[in-house]
DNA sequence: AATGAAAACCCTTGCTG
DNA sequence: CAGCAAGGGTTTTCATT
């Protein structure tokens, strides 16, 4: 189900290619995997369907559009709770990310919001569910790099 | 800097049409905007001119090609060891994101490795460091959503 | 800023080696 | 998998508003 795929030299640099630049003709992504064309077309194909390229998305900043503030949110509820926050969670545009974690906290949460305000009426509201530990960002030295070749 | 980008109902649209799909041709955006083709293409270039878009990538999934243990990971670190760790850290292909925080920890990291004994030795090697505080993903419910308009 | 239309470029398909 | 060619789409450019 959740079997790494067999990946050859081209197939890594198809990818850091499309990791680099989703929007590249395949041209571009053809000349970086030393691929043709026709066969770039078919790998990326391929590696779309088997769920190695999940998608490809426009990557928005956040305090470009009126969200500069982020914080890292842990939260510890109790089991029978976890549907009704995830729920409340999925609700609120804020929640860029959220995992659900071994440890203390039950999940671990990305946000973004307008400002100070907006952080304190967020963490009012979940603290409904349980303990909430935030830790606020001041910046991201490294940002979701992509993968490379092992 | 960092200022607000002014956006209007179509600049939404175009932004959440491409976070969507953002190999979508400007044809599908631009009906998605309500805007002629040209001027799609001429709004997706001043976005990315002005940094609202950061940039379109494949968003591969670390599971296949390998990487199915992924762990969130707080490190404390004296001030004067920050710029060495980063080094560090930048060096490993393990750390997908990395947040310089406040509180008790001084980084929040998210990593992907190959199995347990993988995560074992690089917790091994940041140790070094400071003290690490390590959270399995369990799973991701609320993974990576576009920004909408508020 | 937006439009429509022309020109340039790109992608797909089918074929051969 | 490469190369090629034909065709149909897509993107870019540009004159116009």
């Amino acid at each position: 189900m959740t079997d790494a795929f067999q990946l050859d030299t081209k197939a890594w640099k198809l990818l850091e290619a499309v990791q680099a630049d989703g929007r590249a003709p395949l041209k571009t992504l053809a000349e970086a995997a030393g691929l043709s064309i026709a066969a770039t077309a078919e790998r990326l194909r391929r590696l779309q369907e088997a769920g190695v390229i999940r998608g490809v998305h426009a990557d928005v900043d956040p305090a470009k559009v009126g969200l500069p503030v982020q914080a890292l949110i842990g939260i510890t509820t109790a089991q029978p709770h976890k549907q009704a926050l995830l729920k409340v969670l999925r609700a609120r545009t804020e929640v860029l990310e959220c995992h659900h974690v071994t440890g203390a906290d039950s999940y671990m949460m990305h946000i973004a919001v307008a400002d100070m305000a907006a952080l304190e009426s967020f963490l009012g509201d979940i603290n409904r569910w349980g303990e909430t530990r935030t830790a606020i960002v001041m910046s991201t030295p490294i940002f979701r790099r992509g993968l490379r070749r092992q």
